[in-house]
DNA sequence: GATGAATGAGGCTTCATTCAT
DNA sequence: GATGAATGAAGCCTCATTCAT
């Protein structure tokens, strides 16, 4: 491809954020044009449709629909369809575990405690950027498009079990947890959590018999924190 | 340009190319038998493509070809793709638990192992018949192909579910278990072994971090087991 | 680009060269499949449609329609648009010269003679090929076709320099041409019948001024034969 | 992204910012007269890429970053693509020749040495203009912009043939030259100049055979003159 | 005067599906 | 039963052109 930037804007790298000016109304007159927002709307729309339906049963159009502008319009923000993909996952799987940082930090709860409501909040994390969709999609298609397991797998999975590690490590250090080998462990603690995710967005209308996707987890957590405990 | 069959495209297959002979009794079995093993084959050639490549990223030629039969010869058998799939998915996921079913029956081993035992051999089963990447596939379009999350449900999830509860429920009949919601529990017993085989099936490659299959599973087992032991 | 071939079919090297059953009628009954014509039959409408209007601006659709088949039909036989361009220069060019070979050796003529005749056949012979439009084409694409280039050259322009060479150089042995740098004076030899062709097919009808290609070219031959007579 | 200039492109060219000096005449012309450059540095823009990658394949907006402007700017000077076009052409061709007139009334030279001189002019001319291309692209596009061939012929063709019909008839009259039909040798004369410019800007580089244009040319000439010499 | 934003139109290409052999 | 041939539909992508600022 001798493609270089579509017009003049760079695509998978929405850099510059929108202007913090937040006058929904007032700018946009007669025609529909909101400029700065634009990529950012691209991206939920595309987001919400690619977890939905999946990356090749979505057309461009639709995203476009969606976001309001013509198809011809994605390409003035992305290189083409897959570069859409990877800045929507990066967009919203970038910032999706800053919550944890803050709470990590201030928290003064044990362990325990803390595992329950990281966990808790993280799978509303990703419900609240209407990205409940994401990890579904990620899995589906990174065998396809390498770069979007690689950030999925960096940005996400593997801060998540830093994350968790700590916490494990600490309870062990305080004496709340038993001696266990937490870069085992942390796998087994966050597995269930990635799998309610995947399931509720996939197989979850077709299973009755799966529990609400907090008491699984609260089922989850306790039977962990059991077999954990010092 | 490269190689050049004019026509015939059997290409990818075993080379046993028909027989020389030209007595069509006796010489020409095995390839006669080729005939009615098309739709098996065929299967078999959608379950692993699909399952590495994605059903919309495979083509009904490069099916066919893999099975090596022109395109045209899955509509012989098959009403049109999605109904390959579904065909493809059952042929494999319907006998996948048999194995199960014996061994529960036959042993008279400890909850504890029953579990150790089976969940190792649930994904030795899928890999056995080439269908490791089945629940990643069927997870990526259970949405659009309503029939195959239900197939799954069913012939799956919740065959499992209830043999494990079964298991389950004789533990702690038997003192080996102390007293646990069953149901709520399975659920946890299971999720790990669905998420271990979504994963290696997906971001695998792209995740160092992660264990071994086995080695994950036994971690998983062993905490399960701490945590509901009497 | 992982695309092979669109089918199965090679594409650039119509190689197997339709089948001598000539029946135009009989064959085709109530379907229009002429099969293995197919190929010759869209490097026929593609030869002519590009050089009248131009690789670009001709849509596949337009030879398609030309050749009597949807433009979908193109890739079965055909990598994509350049490979059509490709062979359909190829099939026309490379046969061209063909009869300057018979000519050349049955011939003993003078060499005067043979200059002139041939240089009258090569432009018939593009024109009975419905080629006429080729030499303005490749000039025209060459530059973004590399292949293209390199194919006109080699097959055309120097396989022409060659032939003339040798007559040239025949004429000075003989004596019937003075003392010559035939490296050179062939160049001009075969400017003005290029020339012609490529201004018959793009200026021809804006220049009324310029001569019938016949007369311009016995006036350049006229020229030329004073210009080396010993 | 890279530099980021907020609105002004001016980039390609001569540093001199805008002087300070708020005096409207005689300070700022260097700078006022940029505004009315525009159109010129489109216009050459146009004829390099144009005659460079072909009409088809260049797009506005390669032109406009060429000329350092914004694509949209194109359309204040020109009514379109083909009108950009037609008017690069005008520009670059109707004084093209200019060169000529003033060497054929000064000068007093033989002939022949006018005919030299005048040829090897010519394509300097093109070539100083950056218009060595302009030739093929005339070729390649006429049939589709019927303009271009027209403006060609008359503006390029017609003047080169009166010129040299001109110089050919006074040689004939200084008895220089023998008894001639000047009006159908002119076009000999020419066609090898038109064919090497052709030559050059398409097959140039995939043709290693073919001699440097000024040694073609003067060969050309040389068993030219012979031809017609008295 | 200049441009960023937006889009309609159109082209290339793929592919599931059908049909006659 | 098997397949080569063919195509309609649909998707991605490009680009000339317009419009409001």
């Amino acid at each position: 491809m001798t493609a270089e930037e579509p017009d003049d804007v760079d695509g998978s790298d929405p850099g510059p954020s929108p202007p913090p000016s937040e006058s929904p109304e007032a700018g946009g007159r007669k025609w529909k044009r909101r400029k700065h927002a634009r990529p950012e709307e691209l991206v939920a729309a595309a987001l919400e449709l690619f977890g939905e339906q999946g990356f090749a049963n979505t057309s461009l159009k639709d995203v476009g629909k969606k976001a309001g502008v013509s198809k011809a319009t994605v390409y003035l923000y992305f290189k083409n369809k897959e570069d859409l993909l990877l800045a929507a996952v990066q967009k919203s799987v970038v910032p999706i575990l800053d919550f944890a940082d803050d709470y990590e930090i201030d928290s003064d709860e044990s362990a325990s405690t803390m595992i329950r409501t990281l966990i808790h909040r993280w799978v509303d994390a990703f419900d609240d950027r209407s990205a409940s969709g994401l990890p579904k999609l990620v899995v589906a298609e990174a065998r396809a498009i390498p770069e979007l397991g690689t950030l999925y797998v960096d940005a996400v999975l593997q801060r998540a079990r830093r994350l968790f590690q700590r916490i494990l490590k600490r309870g062990v250090r305080t004496g709340e947890f038993r001696e266990i080998d937490v870069r085992q462990v942390v796998h087994v603690l966050l597995a269930p959590v990635l799998q309610a995710q995947i399931h509720g967005a996939s197989l979850g209308e077709h299973d009755p018999t799966f529990p609400d996707i907090h008491t699984f987890l609260d089922t989850h957590i306790d039977l962990f924190l059991v077999a954990v405990r010092a």
